[in-house]
DNA sequence: TTGAGCTATTGAGACGATTCAAAAGAATCT
DNA sequence: AGATTCTTTTGAATCGTCTCAATAGCTCAA
């Protein structure tokens, strides 16, 4: 069925085009009679608005992009709710993209979502350093970084990951390790790259009492912990670390699931501590230890900052907040039996 | 900054705006001259095309959405990636809504994908009988249903949802339960109806040597499983369930919990199965058992749908695909030790 | 009766791309 | 040279809505 315009609205209830517009925009302004003719007209009609018109006439649009480094991860599900329940009281949308960290799929996200002129983007980049970012950003497509790191040219959220891993870190030299692993990503990743230097730091505090063995996976799924899982399970027992701090919760489950497999217990074996505290993190086979960062929150706050960011383009300034992690402990980690 | 249009490339290239266009949407017909051109003024003024105005144009547009009833849930989350990379074939673009189980949320996403003009719509719906749904579609917005029963009126993809639970309730039946407990959500979600009548179904095949409870919570959500579990831990044991059969995995994973806070074991106090047998599942607590659905080739077959029916709209005819579930055993109902 | 001061309505441009019939240019053949 | 074909390029019309200056209709006062 062909979709109905605001035209043949018009002729129905004869008035003119600009009558029916207003009706749509400022109903106010239109005398009640006409008002309800031309509501009669458009349910008769089941004329639906063509915001694609509207928006192409009024150049604003009301959707953001949130492109994310994996949907899988519930940590940006968690950050993606957030974002939408602010737009909602916008009457805004946001439409989520994956870029599961593949800068390829970053790009042609962007470019699609600058073709669509949406009215900002949400964006956790997969490299830390990206012109194309900074470009987009100039040619008028507002941008907010997302649980990156501030480059002062664009606004941001983020959470302080080296305080995050230093937490992490410090927590399991307290607990008496002195073997730890750091199992993570590329460290082109900003995020592990902090998480990792921030475990470095609290270890390096130890005065060299404490050793740390770094690992990466390709990606910071479930399987890439399994993988590193499954080489630490190869160890010869004195080789092995007696703890591992993973880069995210996926990785952590991950990990956990190989020491399983191969009939290593947690925390007796080895501890385990994770990052993010998704949900599912406190439901895992042995409830894990995590490093909770404020999800919803970083979607809510970063949104605000894009439509502050929109609503006075020429007044704002460019803002970087940063959130503070804080530990959750559960059993993953807890104190090891005296040797 | 302002943004470019063609109509600026044009005088910079110094040629008319047919020829940019040309050059954008069949290259080969410029001559490569001033195809070089017309490049290089695009490169210097920074143009990006206006996807808007296009799609205002030719009428149709690269993007379909997505209305889920819970982002939270992995298992859509896994639908939406076999939906997306089958879009991303055909350079379109999916936008995930969440109704969160809502109507009314449901409906706002539908009428914003409307006024967008989207290609089509893939949802899986909050209620089985939805007459919007069916204007929707006469409007001229196709409409693929997902894990969601057939109308008939529409394309739809779904798991055989009573199969599913015929062989949950059977093989808990086969291990010798003798109450089961079926925990559910609103029985209004056609697949929580249908779970549950497998189950009643195969229970009723026993001759009433075995019986079956209901429970139900308000959503399909870790919280509503736990909720439901607790209920279930505060029964007196001669009274309480030895197994029983969540409507999702992220229920079975909450009713898990509740066990665990107050010391029941599983599967040797009550076994539990889950339904759609979602990454978590096999990490948790106690690795879930599962009714398997192949989710991302629930969302690749919906698009494909949708891409068939947009391809040729008169000749396509509403096809409802279903597919088979099957059973994954793991530790949470292994057999009991004998009473 | 005329004019001023309202409110309600109108309708002619935008907005930025695509399309396509027609014109212009280039190449080939008599 | 002139006719014929083929290749490129042009530019006006179009998609559906919004905006805004202009107009119409009304009331009230002088």
């Amino acid at each position: 069925m062909a979709t109905r315009n605001i035209k043949e609205v018009a002729q129905l209830a004869r008035v003119s085009v600009g009558t029916v517009s207003n009706v749509l925009n400022r109903p106010e302004i239109v005398s009640p009679a006409t008002r309800e003719r031309v509501f009669d007209a458009i349910k008769k009609l089941g004329f639906v608005r063509n915001e694609v018109a509207r928006h192409l006439r009024v150049g604003r649009s009301r959707t953001v992009g949130l492109v994310v480094l994996d949907v899988a991860n519930p940590f940006f599900v968690d950050v993606a709710q957030g974002a939408e329940s602010v737009a909602e009281d916008h009457d805004t949308m946001v439409v989520l993209c994956n870029s599961a960290g593949d800068p390829g799929r970053e790009r042609r996200h962007l470019d699609q979502l600058e073709q669509q002129r949406v009215m900002g983007i949400l964006i956790t980049p997969v490299e830390a350093e990206n012109p194309w970012l900074e470009e987009l950003a100039a040619r008028g497509t507002p941008v907010v970084l997302v649980d990156s790191p501030a480059t002062g040219l664009q606004c941001s959220v983020a959470v302080d990951d080296r305080l995050g891993g230093q937490l992490a870190g410090a927590h399991l030299v307290e607990r008496g390790h002195r073997r730890v692993m750091f199992a993570g990503g590329p460290m082109s990743v900003k995020q592990v790259a902090d998480r990792h230097a921030g475990a470095e730091a609290a270890i390096a505090a130890t005065g060299g009492a404490v050793e740390l063995l770094t690992c990466t996976a390709p990606a910071l799924t479930v399987a890439g912990g399994r993988a590193i899982g499954e080489r630490v399970a190869a160890l010869p027992p004195d080789e092995r670390p007696t703890a591992a701090f993973c880069a995210n919760d996926m990785m952590a489950l991950g990990f956990l699931q190989a020491m399983a497999a191969h009939g290593l217990r947690v925390p007796e074996d080895l501890a385990i501590i994770g990052y993010d505290d998704i949900d599912f993190a406190a439901a895992a086979a042995v409830p894990l230890s995590s490093v909770r960062q404020p999800r919803e929150l970083l979607g809510r706050t970063a949104i605000d900052l894009l439509l502050e960011e929109v609503a006075d383009p020429e007044q704002h300034r460019h803002r970087q907040v940063i959130f503070q992690p804080d530990l959750v402990i559960r059993e993953s980690s807890a104190p090891r039996r005296d040797p």
